[in-house]
DNA sequence: ATAAACCAGTTTATTTTATAGACCAAATTA
DNA sequence: TAATTTGGTCTATAAAATAAACTGGTTTAT
């Protein structure tokens, strides 16, 4: 008879990161939403904020699009369905840990 | 009129570890659990485990007892109100970040 | 026109954290 | 009695988060 054990799936780490899963939560629930934006609700720093986004676009979880609002730089971001999936999962997942 | 901003709160980041958090989810579920138990449900290495209750404990979230279970050592872990409440705010805080 | 201040980010350096590997003492097994 | 296992701890390394410094350009003040 096989042990019970083992019953902790992994969590993501890409999106087990606080600011990370605030960038992601807040994708979730839009069309898209630019760099100024997502720092305002976060609350972030631009540097820590450039960081992650750059890494959840390398993994595949968010698209960005430099473009320009006048005259100013203005990065947009877009989750991916691949992002949206993860995200998915993540949550699934983390629910076996928060005992719900 | 105040800007619609800062809605994440800050994450406890005494909770937001994988290893740890496996762990207060084991021991909010349960009168205690050892050491040995422990590694087993979460996969971990003894060296991460011990590491990690050692948090747990210097925070006040666990309370970390040494026995022997016959001969053997057996280090008892059990979870403190402070952590219960940590725990469930941790929790709460959380869905927040979830959309949920 | 020029300088100072500001905006929207990026790059880099520092600090913190997680994790595994090496290690240890005692007990068990060969 | 020597080797192995058990139940851990300690420590070195790898990875991560974060902030500080910087860039390229714009707006404002002088």
């Amino acid at each position: 008879m096989a042990e019970n054990v083992k019953q902790f799936k992994p969590l993501d780490p890409l999106l087990h990161s606080e600011l990370r899963l605030a960038v992601m939560s807040i994708l979730v629930g839009v069309e898209d939403a630019d760099f100024v934006y997502i720092k305002a609700q976060t609350g972030s720093t631009s540097g820590n904020l450039s960081v992650q986004i750059d890494k959840l676009s390398s993994a595949g979880y968010i698209e960005v699009e430099k473009t320009f609002k006048g005259k100013k730089p203005c990065t947009i971001c877009r989750i991916t369905e691949k992002g949206r999936d993860a995200f998915a999962e993540y949550v699934d997942t983390l629910k076996q840990y928060l005992a719900m």
